[in-house]
DNA sequence: CGGCAAACTGAAAACGTTTTCAACTAAATC
DNA sequence: GATTTAGTTGAAAACGTTTTCAGTTTGCCG
């Protein structure tokens, strides 16, 4: 199927210029006469001519072109990281191949390994297992990759996130203070740094700062998505939890719908704040209360930040933490 | 910057062969002698060599690649039909350049420029408002274009849909055949034609059947946001009406919890239908009954019936009509 | 009006594959 | 053992650009 007929050499011949003059037009090199360039481009406007990218990839060894690694777009909070990212990437000319991994390892190797292939020119990966292996990918490879709301325990490569620690850390203690003696902390996958190392730290220093013994009972490790939210209810209720600090809007919203519906009111019998502040978070009712990310601008600036390793720039901070917030609705006292 | 040292020349010279030989190698081609697959495949492990997709392009004029153009990843609605186009691109062998075109024509124009530019082999093509430029541009070009999730009143492209016109109307005759005198349809830009054609078609047609009078008052155009959702209670009350069908999930969210917060109880004083069935509607309290749609398999069929174009095969049905349902949830009586 | 720099232009070599065609080898047939 | 045939292989020409380098204009100065 021929999708282009048109070539450079078309217009080159039409124009009464050579190719390199013409090429040079496309790319607006200021060393062409501007009669010549008129003309050329009064031709290129007559043929309706489109330069290949592909071929242009070819010859200039640069695609205009980055891959994005993703768990699920339809995770709200990984489509507005996605989102953040397309908009920087347009504003800088390039195109996103998006790609689901679905946390696989194996599959993001797969993935990493196919837009290597299709010489991409920088990579924004999300996902938050990064097990020896990716990692070893990651060092193999010259082309640049940003980690955007994920992190990495050993901080290898550049990437965009909040302090999660403290955020955490800081809600959990909001919640003991207003009375909370046990707080549950309902997670995503533990072998996820992000919930393992990082968030996980937080609830412990808040509850190490107020005295209280860190209980492995008031730990629920998940899978993260709503249907397990909201099965939760009566293990929560037995270990005589009576708040809980959790790690995806979703998974919270789950949660408090298995409360609503076991007759447990939210906040006054149970008080819940969740992480992501998606959308998700004031649909909901009670809506939630929850750490604020700027989700939109973790992807924008990691994407911003991939630009710049890209043209080979120097970047003052490899590992930028963007500010978090707390944001109080109703699903607290 | 380097990308890639290891050539198709580098692996030839080490096994000793012609690049030709090797390049059917890493092609499957049967033509090959056994032993002189083994040593290539050995040299090719070695050198850890892999193949250049963007020369490979250009020598074969296939890119694997397929454009998505979506109005925004955000919404729910694309990102699960986006994740159905992954999967089975991925399935195939495709990649997805994934765009957000805002519903904007002149950047839906633009963005569809640079993927044809970037010779994908196809594209899936989600929006509702196709202007005539718009249409111009897909018949100019002979790569193939489905419509996911999206209605042309013109069907000029391949398509993938439900009958949304049957889909409201019985939804609508339900609600009327419950009592609801006054029943408002509230949707997304008219312009549109799966709003203003079709849906408002299924209706009116409603409506007739059971003779009652269009009344224009009824109709409210918005901008399919939840927000606007929130502020449309008083409105709804001013004009009398007794239940809603709504195009939007995130605006029928809306609306519902502007009724909620107004002490409108739903179902019993004000019943809503929503359009999507995206997992929002079990998500918010009361679950908001709904037409469901086979989101993921409206992406994952989409892409699949661009295959068989690009594949050129024949196909016995270009505009794919889906089953739809009827999720009664708790937002109707 | 000769000379020189600056501005402009073109020829041709990359870029890393696929693909065609011809040539060669080994097996099969008579 | 000569001939055919099928199975393997390699040389070289595409694919459509960018880019280098050398060459040609042009404009300006004295």
């Amino acid at each position: 199927m021929d999708k282009q007929t048109i070539t450079i050499y078309d217009v080159a011949r039409e124009a009464s210029v050579s190719m390199a003059t013409v090429s040079r037009v496309v790319n607006g090199n200021a060393n062409v006469k501007p009669a010549t360039r008129k003309k050329v481009l009064d031709v290129i406007e007559k043929l309706d001519y489109r330069p290949n990218a592909v071929a242009r990839g070819l010859a200039s060894k640069k695609t205009t072109t980055v891959g994005v690694i993703v768990p699920d777009v339809t995770n709200m909070y990984f489509a507005s990281l996605a989102r953040g990212i397309d908009d920087v990437a347009t504003m800088y000319k390039y195109n996103i191949i998006l790609t689901n991994s679905d946390s696989n390892s194996e599959k993001e190797i797969k993935v990493l390994n196919t837009l290597l292939s299709k010489q991409v020119d920088g990579i924004v990966f999300m996902g938050n297992e990064i097990t020896d292996q990716l990692r070893e990918e990651f060092k193999r490879t010259k082309t640049p990759i940003v980690l955007a709301g994920s992190v990495d325990d050993q901080d290898l490569n550049p990437s965009v996130n909040i302090d999660y620690v403290a955020a955490v850390q800081e809600e959990v203690k909001n919640l003991i203070d207003r009375g909370n003696k046990r707080v549950a902390f309902v997670c995503g996958p533990l072998e996820q740094a992000i919930n393992g190392k990082y968030r996980l730290k937080g609830y412990k220093q808040a509850l190490k700062s107020a005295g209280i013994p860190y209980d492995e009972k008031l730990v629920f490790e998940t899978d993260d998505t709503y249907k397990t939210g909201t099965l939760l209810q009566p293990a929560l209720m037995s270990v005589n939890a009576t708040a809980a600090m959790v790690t995806d809007d979703e998974l919270a919203a789950g949660i408090m719908n298995g409360m609503s519906d076991a007759d447990v009111t939210v906040p006054d019998n149970f008080e819940i704040i969740t992480s992501n502040d998606t959308k998700l978070t004031e649909m909901v009712r009670p809506k939630m209360s929850s750490i604020t990310q700027p989700l939109y601008d973790i992807g924008a600036v990691a994407m911003r930040l991939l630009t710049k390793l890209m043209n080979n720039e120097t970047v003052d901070e490899k590992n930028v933490l963007l500010p978090y917030g707390l944001m109080k609705r109703e699903s607290t006292k």
